[in-house]
DNA sequence: AATCGTAGCAACCGCCTGATC
DNA sequence: TGATCAGGCGGTTGCTACGAT
């Protein structure tokens, strides 16, 4: 429910200081969640929509300010040739920066030095919050098209290529047998071996995509 | 010193999903 | 079971600072 419905009008833009400390205030008080009940709390002429990522950017302690070091800047580069424009998902990977500071430091430091071209929105795991938990077989997990929305992304099928000769295409199946590399196929149901019982890309371990 | 162009980044927008009723 | 709402995500916009001319 907007500010609008309230009568109340909805302030755009930059936040003043005096907005930062009302909010930093409130979310002490109040903890995170529910934003849309901080401007009916605080006042805040702003939609709960804007306190939440106020707070997420910018007054959240945990983030982290300032410029990325070497060793950021080396993990967003190798993350997103493996996770693409998964920016939540690659900021869950840098302890303090969000999914806003990743996106822009790669939009305006790396995509240019890498010479990454803007490429059409594809999918690779769907969204996010669909991100498939895969069922067992034996040690082999697999997931079926119908069960998740999956796309070969440039950076999955890359990884994927190397096993393209253990692939069963004419089964309708790829079988990736050596390791746990590989992910999915745009038309095929896909298996892979994967020591764990349940994959979750999310909470994947750092080999996982090779760091 | 003034103007222009561009880089950097904070914030907004639209869409999607899950939760709740 | 469908409608509605809140939260989260990626893409985009627009403001500010700064360097080049």
């Amino acid at each position: 429910m907007e500010l609008e419905c309230y009568g109340l009008e909805s302030k755009k833009g930059f936040w003043s200081s005096e907005e930062d400390k009302v909010l930093t205030e409130c979310v002490n008080k109040y903890g995170t969640g529910k934003w849309n009940r901080i401007p009916k709390l605080t006042g805040l002429k702003r939609s709960g929509k804007s306190c939440r990522l106020r707070w997420m950017n910018y007054l959240s302690p945990d983030v982290k300010r300032g410029d990325f070091s070497e060793e950021e800047r080396d993990l967003v580069i190798r993350l997103h040739n493996l996770l693409g424009n998964r920016w939540s998902l690659i900021a869950g990977r840098i302890p303090g920066r969000t999914d806003n500071q990743v996106k822009n430091y790669w939009n305006t430091h790396l995509s240019k030095k890498l010479g990454v071209n803007k490429k059409k929105k594809r999918k690779v795991f769907g969204h996010p919050k669909s991100i498939p938990i895969v069922e067992t077989k034996g040690n082999c997990i697999s997931a079926s098209k119908s069960a998740v929305e999956v796309e070969l992304d440039d950076s999955l099928e890359f990884i994927a290529q190397g096993h393209h000769e253990s692939s069963t295409r004419d089964l309708n199946l790829i079988d990736f047998t050596s390791t746990c590399e590989g992910i999915a196929a745009d038309d095929f149901d896909c298996n892979f071996s994967f020591p764990h019982t349940l994959f979750d890309p999310r909470s994947a371990p750092y080999s996982f995509f090779g760091l």
